[in-house]
DNA sequence: TCTGTTTCAAGCATATGTGTTAAT
DNA sequence: ATTAACACATATGCTTGAAACAGA
């Protein structure tokens, strides 16, 4: 089956810019633990009535582990085991992508070999090493076998594997973000108690998202060189399809998980996802969109 | 009116997602 | 560094009962 070019946007963009910005952590556990931000991605270029294996995998930014003094992340030179990460497989339509979406609201990150086996989309990774999410795309082919047609990665949703936050930065953020982290906020009450059942008719009570601002500053962080260099990844997509699967402004509105589009490079006059930046939005090359590297 | 049915959101129970804390 | 128990949060499905509705 021939495709048009595929192209995959990240959403909440900048939720996840914000986190990177402070060197994300994610905490992992025996059971699993659920990724924030969550991974939802948006996609283009797919073919509506072809059925799809989408896979999630966390890659490895670097072969050294890390580890936290002194309020900043360092590289240790001791190389230990780096284990290879499981793939986790979500099947689903063109049509259902291109409308939905993907997001990945079951995801999660564990230190435990068995966790993986009790939960399909658990991804085993290793404490104290950063990661980088990846998407990969297959076909299914007539035979049973599977083609992979794309790879994809965002620089700003690498992160850290931890069993506990070591930023205070990052924490913070979590709570200050995360819903179901809203009982550790400062200064802000709980939810109102429900109103008392209406005697006559009903009155909606929404409650306000109030969120902390943040206090906002680098972790100390220097620039320098030495990372990984990525692999090349990506499996050519011939386009010799007419340009014809456009999502129209409606379809994007009558999603509510779809997120805020306005931020995602949405262009309501085009009538199409168009990337910015084409190498940091879409590309599949990975590239540094800030101009540098982290240092440890 | 009266009576029986339908509708719908509050109330409740249960499941699950957070960072915190203390112990190892 | 890691783990388990914990208090506090959201998510969801079922129950409940008053209001709305339909028919006589």
């Amino acid at each position: 089956m021939m495709h048009t070019q595929i192209h995959v946007a990240l959403m909440e963009k900048a939720l996840w810019k914000e986190f990177d910005d402070h060197r994300n952590e994610m905490i992992i556990t025996k059971i699993g633990r659920n990724l924030f931000p969550i991974l939802e991605f948006a996609f283009k270029g797919l073919i509506e009535h072809q059925m799809y294996r989408i896979g999630i995998t966390m890659e490895p930014t670097m072969i050294n582990k890390l580890k936290f003094t002194a309020g900043r992340w360092e590289k240790l030179d001791i190389l230990e085991d780096l284990i290879p990460t499981n793939e986790v497989f979500i099947v689903k339509s063109g049509r259902e992508l291109l409308h939905r979406g993907l997001k990945l609201e079951k995801l999660k990150l564990t230190n435990s070999k068995d966790a993986v086996q009790k939960n399909d989309q658990m991804i085993r990774v290793q404490s104290m090493r950063q990661y980088i999410p990846i998407l990969n795309i297959y076909e299914d082919l007539p035979n049973g076998a599977h083609m992979q047609i794309g790879k994809y990665k965002f620089t700003e949703t690498k992160f850290i594997a931890v069993t506990a936050y070591q930023s205070e930065k990052v924490k913070n953020l979590k709570v200050q973000k995360n819903k179901f982290a809203q009982g550790f906020r400062e200064g802000v009450k709980s939810v109102q108690p429900p109103a008392k059942r209406p005697t006559s008719t009903t009155s909606s009570q929404s409650s306000p998202d109030s969120t902390l601002s943040s206090e906002s500053s680098s972790d100390g962080l220097k620039m320098a060189s030495q990372e990984l260099q990525y692999p090349q990844n990506t499996v050519p997509v011939v386009p010799s399809y007419p340009f014809q699967q456009i999502q129209n402004f409606q379809n994007f509105q009558s999603f509510q998980n779809f997120g805020n589009y306005q931020n995602q490079n949405f262009d309501p006059n085009l009538q199409y996802w168009t990337p910015q930046n084409p190498q940091y939005d879409f590309g599949n090359n990975y590239s540094n969109p800030y101009g540098y590297q982290w240092q440890f």
